[in-house]
DNA sequence: GAGACGATCGCCGGGATTGTTA
DNA sequence: ACTAACAATCCCGGCGATCGTC
């Protein structure tokens, strides 16, 4: 990996063109210069744990979101993406009241009050939407935690939040 | 200026495609992908009339339009000549719950109530119409850093709505 | 769907702040 | 009582589209 200084404006561009979930800078570049995709982008079949968080925190793929909700779900995306079986269990994390996160939609409203849950992309959970800032920072923590993902990395992914 | 991370091999491609000493990878990329300068310079005089963005500004073409609606739609038409390619990466804005452009008439008048679309002369784009002159400036200036033009010029071309 | 434009104002989403409970 | 942790109200800024104006 090697680091570039670019404008704002080329930032911003390249930002743009994120397609989907976890696209790294180099991806949604190699895709507008029309260059071949890294070899190892298909071939990998079990993604060594912490690739894809520590990719999407090293690329610019959260530049596009502009709110904090915006990457809270991004995150949860790429977190569910990257395991999904350990997503499952570590996801039943709640607060005194609310659970923070379900299979569906009305799960999230039972459980306490204007809670704007919303769908987590490319899975089948939904997560509560209106907490401050905080509490979003907590629930990645709690939840990567219980994924088993080292603190360092943690306390890199809540600082971009 | 922001740093982005990339592949060896993609910054090995960047470098190998330098024109000459002390060209930056903002230039390299830009010229790669097709963008604007950054800079005004444009040294060599452009001589097809109202080939660009500039010219436009440059001449009193936008003068012939009364309206703020003649205006913008004006501006869209020449960003759209531009780079057809890049106006089609970039024209997926929307707004909460409106887009902004699509290519039928039927798309955007799905997407919310009254929203007046307009086609975009010469390009199979049309545009929602019904905002104020605030939101149209918005819309362009949206449109033209999805496209990677430079901060200074989108400023002018908003000021010209 | 046919008058055209666009400012104004109502509404919604984000999330800090404040109220509540253990 | 005092505090820490949590819930959810409420303010602000941004967006939509109605409706006044020409």
């Amino acid at each position: 990996m090697k680091t570039i200084e670019v404008d704002e404006d080329l930032y911003r561009y390249i930002a743009s063109n994120t397609r989907h979930i976890g696209e790294s800078a180099s991806d949604i570049l190699r895709r507008l210069l029309k260059l071949q995709p890294a070899a190892s982008a298909v071939a990998e079949p079990t993604p060594v744990a912490g690739k894809g968080i520590a990719q999407m925190l090293g690329g610019n793929e959260l530049a596009a979101d502009e709110s904090a909700i915006d990457r809270f779900m991004h995150i949860l995306a790429v977190l569910y993406r990257e395991n999904p079986t350990s997503f499952a269990q570590a996801c039943d994390i709640k607060g005194r009241k609310r659970i923070y996160f379900a299979d569906s939609e009305a799960a999230l409203l039972a459980a306490g009050n204007t809670t704007k849950p919303k769908a987590i992309d490319g899975s089948p959970y939904w997560v509560i939407t209106n907490t401050n800032t905080g509490r979003k920072r907590n629930i990645v923590a709690q939840l990567m935690a219980a994924m088993g993902y080292p603190h360092g990395l943690i306390e890199r992914v809540c600082q971009s939040i």
